[in-house]
Parts: C-alpha cells; sequence; structure tokens
DNA sequence: ATAAGGGTTCCAGTCACAGGAAGGTCAAGG
DNA sequence: CCTTGACCTTCCTGTGACTGGAACCCTTAT
C-alpha cells in the first residue's frame, strides 16, 4: 500500500504518517521507486497510534505504549500505570480549564454587552 | 524601573516581558545605558497581560483585549464578543477533554493492572 | 507527448515562550 | 583602582506535533 492508500484507510494525513516514519514510530518498506510501501503491521501500528493520539496520549508516551503492545510478555500493569498517568494529567487540564471558564463566565455576567464603554470583564483583568 | 523588578511586581518573567515587547504588546522606554525603563503604565499592562493570559486568552486576543482597554470610547459588547469567545473555545476544549477521560476512564477500569499481559487498554487502542 | 495525480525530499512556520551563550553595566567592598 | 557579583543586553536555538509549500520524480491514461 502506498502513502495515500494508508491515510485514507488510518484516517490519518500523509504529512502526520510521514512524520511518524521521521521521528521512528514507524518503518514502513520502500518499493523500487522510492515509495513507501506500508504492510498490515504498519496500518495496525498507524490505527493505535491514530487511536492513542485521539485519546491525547504525547508521541512519547505513545512510542511506550506500542513497545508494549508489541511486547507479548508486557505486565498490563505497566500499561495502567501510563495509562493513569495520562488520566491524572487530562484532569488536571480540566480543572485549570474549569476555573478560567468560571472566572471569566462571572465576568461576562457581570458585562452589559452594549454600546457603553463601562466593562467589568476589563475590569477584572486589570487588578483584584 | 528595571526589568527585573517590573518581572517580580507582575510576575511574569522577565524573558516573557522581551518577548511582548518584541511582538509589540509593550513598549518600554530605554535609558541611556541601554536597559528597558517601566513605567506606571507599562507595569499596569503587563499585570493586564498576565491577567488575561492566565485566563487562557491567546496573544492576539490579549492584544485585542488591550486595545480595548486603552480605547475609552469601546463598546463594553466588544469586549463581551472577544470574552463569548473564548468560554466557547474553553467550553469546547472542555469537552473534548471529558470524552478523553471518560473513554480512558473506561479502559483503565477494564485493566486489571497486574503482571499478566492481558490488556484491555491496549485492546481498545487496537481497533473498535 | 503530455497532463493529471500520485509520490519524494527539504525548508519554513506555527504558539508562546524557555534556555543559554557572549558580552555590557552598575553598586559595593577591598 | 580593581574586582566581584548581580543585573542587564542581544541573538540563536529548541520545544510538540505537526502543516504548508516548493521543487522535483513516477505512473497511468489519453
Amino acid at each position: 500500500m502506498n502513502i495515500g492508500e494508508i491515510a485514507e484507510q488510518t484516517g490519518l494525513p500523509a504529512k502526520t504518517i510521514r512524520y511518524y516514519e521521521d521521528i521512528g514510530l514507524v518503518t514502513p518498506q520502500r518499493g523500487a521507486n522510492g515509495y513507501r510501501v506500508f504492510r498490515e503491521t504498519d496500518a495496525h501500528k498507524l490505527t493505535f497510534l491514530g487511536r492513542a493520539r485521539a485519546l491525547g496520549f504525547s508521541i512519547e508516551q505513545c512510542r511506550e505504549l506500542l513497545a508494549l503492545w508489541e511486547d507479548r510478555s508486557r505486565a498490563s500493569a505497566d500499561v495502567r500505570a501510563v495509562a493513569l498517568g495520562h488520566l491524572d494529567d487530562i484532569d488536571k487540564k480540566i480543572s485549570a480549564l474549569a476555573a478560567m471558564r468560571d472566572t471569566l463566565a462571572e465576568l461576562v455576567q457581570k458585562c452589559a454587552g452594549d454600546d457603553r464603554p463601562d466593562c467589568p470583564i476589563l475590569k477584572g483583568l486589570e487588578g483584584p
């Protein structure tokens, strides 16, 4: 399979797939014409990567997960540890965003939003 | 005031303040020795920027807010529009993260996390 | 022969800074 | 006067995970 075909199959942009090869996440073979040749295992890997990235795992975490995935003697505890770490990161991000949203929503609510210049949002940004 | 002093006062790293000058958010004067000289108005601006950034506004949104802040004939509706747009972005981000968390939490819960290789997390990443 | 539609490499840009090198300036102490 | 140390300056590079584009090669159909 050429890169376009695999891109369509996995839903990943061809650029991204080339990038993944660049950083060593996949290692497709090459045809006589220099084109990348993807096999089933490459397709599986890329699908795996696409899903892991969609769940917000970093590239390095994906690399780790991929290694565990390919290691048949892995301990599921190792996978779980990576996932739990990421889960914690996500929760922290959500908390931070929620705090921003609450503060901002409060300011927005106080603001009349008309053609007058008086604005509690700007005042809130000025100082405490 | 020198950059160190203003950095401490505003809580922004000196590097960040230099960067803000670079992109035209602040324009401190210069002393005879070439040092940046910050005045009260610069301090106010930087405090404003720090707060706006802490609420997650992008640099470009900050630039916009700063312009509105300095425009005494602004309409509060314009400020509110920027804030509402950002609020929407935040909500979208939170939703995306919450979806990730839910999916991931489900997988984590299914995983025994022991020394056996069988792992529902990896299986979930493989395919649907 | 040529045109369209693949593919290839490489370079630059994104966002909002952070790290660090190389060097100038200032105030205090010996 | 000289040194020390803390501060300041500019400039260059790197971050994460790609994306866009240029310049060029390969394949297939007309």
